[in-house]
DNA sequence: GTGATTCATGTTAGCGGTAACATTAACTGC
DNA sequence: GCAGTTAATGTTACCGCTAACATGAATCAC
């Protein structure tokens, strides 16, 4: 049933109603007067352009693509032909025709959240450098969601597209190749990670989740803490966060320390890191000494909220964040967190899917530097 | 080298590779059969998936828009068709063709700033639920940078433009016009405000920043203070902070109160709200006994100062920000600010884009409610 | 000075869809 | 039983632009 192709020879009799197809002669002739024209959109159009510069419309679409290639007379005429008409080029017939798109689409899971909202920030930024156009959609973490958008923007033929992450539904996945395939760039960004299929891959452009769960760990251990606890974040399909969770619970673990792994409440922030702390004080002889979150502003609640109960930081809880957020360095004492390059895997997607657009080949993975900034909240005990 | 007419007749030499383009009679006839015909972009496009479905194009095409109108196995078959083909059809031909897009333009001052990327992320929420897409570009406050994008940006023909605030250059204002009277609807977001030269204008979805001027003037006169301060923010285009700082400082004169208008440094807003604190603090007698701020980073900043220099909140000096960011409540004292509604300017303005595209005719525009919310920082004295 | 080359611009035929009209079989109604 | 209607699909001609090839005049080489 999938894509019968003799099917207009014995359909008939399947489907009754159906008229013959194909009356055939179409004698008709092609020189009926009577059609109606299809008019214009009403736009002034490239070749009002060229009767107002005395051309036609080629050297219109010449004079724009290079100036220089059109005689000096002529490109003035041609200016002032725009100027005087308001002329705004219409992309879709010229995509259409050349099969050159100057736009990207990027799928980001949200846009409001200041970490991925400075990386759309820098892709907006490196790609109008460019003179280039920017779709966005926010997939709010959803491998669905991101599914149907990737759908809905690969429509509009982008250039290349920029995607979060390097998971994906299986769908999702089989159109990006496709689009590579078909020479389209296609980057994720904010990871850095082997495929899981080992398969051939996009270009890369962020860094190991793995990594810095780690150094988490590692930082915590070497201040001398044994008894930790992680917070993941409410956003059950963050799975970077996730991972980072994971990976720091293994390492300290196989460290001779204990690990508790909490998953914050849903909501805001800064609250659901108030509450986390109040719990984990509670927690009595079981006590951890030290706590890392899976972002800055869990982190900063819970540091707000020791502060507000006399808990000693680091003393009594040492707390560590993730981001290095603008707040991160404000409070007192100083939060220890994960410094990331939010902006520049923004701009460094942007800069790597030019060059790939350029030069016809994907550009390499990128792994970005992160740091991790000590400060008061976690200072050796 | 670029055009070379007689080129078949002498070429072969140059360029071996290349095929032999018909030599031909080249008969000055219209009927030349040489002219090879420009291939595809090598897509699947509506006519592989007729081909495949036993049926024509715009059947195809008649599926899509409305899969009703198609005999239900035909609908089937076309169904069938398009996932052995992996279709995905071009908005660009479809645009082009029927006058109809269904992307909207956004223009915004900057993505990272968490007022600005919140009212994104409603925008794209918004358009997302009626299966628009969103083409997004940030101006960085620049007027002329505007200009350019906006002109970028028809060139798409979107369904819909949406600006931020109600300056823009001239020629902006004539391409808004333009576009406008061409039925495409034009909103006008973060501000609601009679037009200066009192013209039809644009929907404006937002909130006068006069009142949340004389608003925030009004709160600190009303808890007793008479030396007042403003402090604007350092991005000198950001014309609406401006217009509450001359509302605040026009209104609160008016009762009699003193006020002085500080501009804040550049660079990170909690340090540059730390040092107009620091400033503040040091003008001895002529110290004021409140400031407001022009947003709630500089505010929480000088708060902090505030705590860290044991200047007393709301005693010594009471302080007012701007934007009810996360962190304001989350202070010590809670930080009395204004609370805007920065998602729902997103969800508004496409709604209400939504709403004039359906209906035919411009929406009205819609002025949003802000809240000042008094906390422990400008309690009476 | 004559054929080859270059420069500037024109002509034609699409790109991949959809609007408008056309066509046919089957179904109405009386 | 036949004109009128309806349902389903087809044919044609565009949308606005650009690739490919064409053309005529000016320039060049020797």
């Amino acid at each position: 049933m999938l894509a019968n192709p003799m099917y207009n020879l014995d359909m008939p009799a399947r489907n009754p109603p159906r008229p013959n197809r194909n009356p055939a002669p179409a004698s008709p002739a092609n020189d009926n007067p009577a059609r109606q024209a299809r008019k214009g959109h009403g736009k002034v159009t490239m070749r009002d352009v060229a009767v107002a510069a005395g051309v036609t419309a080629i050297t219109v679409s010449r004079y724009l693509s290079d100036p220089d290639v059109v005689a000096a007379d002529t490109a003035a005429r041609i200016r002032a032909a725009i100027a005087s008409t308001g002329y705004v080029p219409n992309r879709q017939a010229g995509l259409l025709a050349s099969g050159v798109s100057n736009m990207v689409a990027a799928l980001l899971p949200n846009l409001a959240n200041s970490i991925f909202a400075e990386t759309a920030q820098g892709l907006s930024t490196g790609l109008q450098a460019a003179g280039r156009e920017l779709m966005i959609a926010s997939t709010n973490y959803s491998l669905e969601r991101e599914e149907e958008l990737l759908r809905a923007l690969l429509g509009w033929r982008p250039a290349a597209v920029v995607v979060t992450g390097r998971r994906h539904s299986s769908a999702a996945q089989a159109l990006l190749s496709e689009a590579q395939s078909a020479g389209m760039p296609v980057i994720e960004i904010w990871d850095h990670h082997a495929a899981a299929g080992g398969g051939p891959g996009f270009t890369q452009i962020g860094f190991d989740h793995d990594d810095v769960g780690r150094a988490m760990a590692q930082h915590l251990l070497a201040a001398g803490h044994q008894r930790l606890a992680y917070v993941d974040s409410g956003v059950a399909a963050d799975y970077r966060a996730h991972e980072r969770g994971i990976a720091f619970a293994d390492f300290a673990r196989a460290a001779g320390a204990q690990v508790v792994v909490i998953v914050a409440p849903a909501g805001d922030l800064f609250d659901a890191g108030r509450q986390v702390l109040a719990a984990l004080v509670k927690r009595g002889p079981k006590r951890v000494t030290a706590a890392a979150f899976a972002n800055d502003n869990l982190a900063c609640g819970a540091l707000l909220e020791a502060n507000r109960q006399q808990i000693k930081v680091p003393a009594q809880l040492a707390i560590l964040g993730f981001g290095d957020f603008a707040i991160a360095r404000q409070l007192e004492p100083g939060l220890s967190t994960v410094h990331l390059p939010r902006l520049e895997i923004g701009l460094e997607a942007a800069r790597s899917l030019l060059e790939a657009l350029g030069g016809g080949k994907p550009a390499a993975s990128l792994l970005l530097p992160w740091a991790l900034v000590a400060r008061a909240s976690t200072a050796p005990r």
